[in-house]
DNA sequence: GAAAATAATTGATTTACGTCAAGTAGCTTG
DNA sequence: CAAGCTACTTGACGTAAATCAATTATTTTC
């Protein structure tokens, strides 16, 4: 793996260009480890690190001392994003599961680059902002107890998006039931309610709002 | 309203330090405004507004062009804190509803300003990094679609936070059931059934987890 | 363009949990 | 310590929506 294709993997790092890119490549550190060696835990520098050939597992100590796999990393995934940030998670182990070869960022050359180049922090810091933006509307999808609910906020939502009340859903019902918490069949009910009550009109995945006031009204019921 | 309390109140402002706070405090402009008059919108600056004196609305235009209120803001009430990051909200309107005085801080001051003091870009960058760390725990929370899991998930937390086993509930089942989506009877009634198959000793507030495996089951179930 | 796989719809049934209501326990206040 | 308040518990009931299952569309594949 080349050495700036490391971090041009890390989703953080998708929004800037060229040359703020080869300026984070140049903190790179690369390392071939054996299998069984603990690479990022409480007791190695904060870092992130990017699994480039080789496989990885990550747990944490649960509360009884027990070791609780979260995931396997194989080649491209990486874990320690927010410890960049200074965001620690102080019971996360890393640990190598074949003779591997991996990236690493270290958090403090990390932080010193920020300080070097702020055009990179003002947009990682733009980027995080929009991630909770999009994390709080969520929350806020899934706290409406009702599906009804959820799916005429999502509706009016694209709708607005669009500019346009005809819409086109962009997903298969089973990836919007599972972004809306529910079923594919609920959604179909639910869109077929909608329908005969007039409130849209629907032919398969094409949507006309006929009655924006009335989806609100059920949104806030 | 002092200078320097304006900027005090935003969260986003609360981990800075005395100087820190200064800096941005120098950014601050104060205004009197009349009742009616449109603060914010598509057209004025891109800025963070803090009513300081008065009280204002805000609302966007639903996608029928209608002005949808979204919250009334009173002194001490402020908008558009991501505006400061580039994330802009283009429906949004502040209009005051009386005569009134705010302070503002525009974003390319804002951003100016973070370009000379990196210190500060990289506590936001972490405090940001914190906040979607909670969101998306509690998002996951919520996607768990049984009470019986998202309780068993909270309990399991809960100990590891503590390094115990021993916890007592830090707040009211009613404010305990808002942050799981339910009701103070259901997770009365859940922790009742948690006693009755071993899973918890249970005195009131006071828990104690007499098998982690057991709710760690229910939690992946 | 037929066959096969995948998606969506619709119906029947079950169930988790919210709601309503009544009672109990534990604090607070005078 | 009585009176009152609030938090919690427990029960009975209704309902939204998940699940199971079968049918019909639609897309994909060869």
């Amino acid at each position: 793996m080349a050495e700036h294709v490391c971090a041009e993997i890390v989703p953080i790092f998708q929004q800037l260009n060229h040359d703020e890119l080869l300026k984070v490549s140049d903190l790179v550190k690369h390392h071939h480890v054996s299998k069984g060696e603990v690479i990022l835990s409480p007791d190695t520098p904060s870092q992130l690190v990017i699994i480039a050939q080789g496989a990885a597992k990550t747990y944490q100590l649960s509360a009884n001392g027990k070791e609780q796999l979260l995931r396997v990393l194989d080649a491209g995934n990486f874990e320690g994003e927010k410890n960049l940030f200074g965001v620690g998670n102080d019971e996360l182990y890393v640990e190598m599961l074949k003779n591997s070869t991996y990236c690493s960022i270290e958090t403090k050359d990390f932080q010193q680059l920020l300080g070097t180049y702020p055009s990179i922090a003002l947009k990682l810091l733009k980027s995080n902002a929009e991630k909770i933006d999009s994390l709080e509307k969520q929350n806020q999808l899934l706290n409406h107890d009702l599906v009804e609910q959820r799916l005429a906020t999502y509706l009016l939502d694209l709708a607005k998006t669009n500019g346009s009340y005809q819409l086109t859903l962009p997903m298969k019902l089973k990836e919007l039931a599972s972004f809306l918490g529910t079923t594919p069949e609920t959604i179909s009910r639910k869109l077929k309610l909608f329908g005969q009550e007039n409130l849209i009109k629907q032919n398969r995945h094409d949507i006309e709002i006929t009655s924006p006031d009335g989806l609100s009204k059920i949104k806030d019921a």
